[in-house]
DNA sequence: ACGTTTGCTACTAAATCCGTAGCAGCGTAA
DNA sequence: TTACGCTGCTACGGATTTAGTAGCAAACGT
């Protein structure tokens, strides 16, 4: 039988970084954490900093991030990052700074 | 007039960032560039790497990374990371500590 | 020659997202 | 009180994206 090299090597994608890599995978996540990062803001202006999207993707992005631990929601200011949102703003610089040292002709369409 | 303190704020996140962003927003694109990691892989090895995404959807964003430079394709073996790629894949080790550092329940859904 | 693997495309159905409208609750001011 | 603007949030139809599966031509192995 004919042998071929490639496709042996394992998966070795913990689950937890799947769920990471599943979250950042959607629209509007990774945008609100970054939005959150000078302060709380409520439902509107977080929409307003994020480039309005539609306010149910939004809603739905708010809920899955607040399952999860990122942001919390304060009774009067709106949201605001937890203390692992903060962390994972901590990465989110590294991406900032990642895309800032690109070169320019790198529009994705 | 009735005056609010909240959406005064400027949208500060850069162009670049927002090209980022919008980048791994994508279903699979961070995916491609983990599973990548550990050296170069075929279309469909990396396809089963990734967990198996469609055809057609991960050719996708094997373009939008090639046109990035993200990523790059090499005659007889496949797809590897080139040096944005490498310096994206740092970033991601950020990610992963993160994942690994959240508490259990955290399903998405 | 023959079978296998490869990269990649085509196609339809499902999921997701957009765009807009609109509701009820609250705060403020007249 | 009444009126008005702002709030968080939901509803709905249409557009975009992804899934799921099948299949093709070219390259490879034996």
């Amino acid at each position: 039988m004919p042998q071929r090299i490639q496709n042996l090597r394992r998966a070795t994608t913990t689950a937890k970084m799947e769920h990471a890599l599943s979250l950042v995978g959607r629209r509007w996540a990774l945008r609100v954490v970054w939005e959150l990062r000078v302060g709380p803001l409520n439902f509107r202006a977080l929409r307003t900093a994020c480039g309005d999207p539609s306010p149910s993707v939004l809603q739905r992005r708010l809920h899955e991030l607040r399952d999860l631990g990122v942001i919390e929601k304060i009774p009067q200011l709106g949201y605001r990052l937890t203390s692992n949102g903060e962390r994972l703003f901590q990465v989110l610089g590294q991406l900032d700074k990642w895309s800032a040292s690109m070169s320019d002709e790198t529009a994705i369409e």
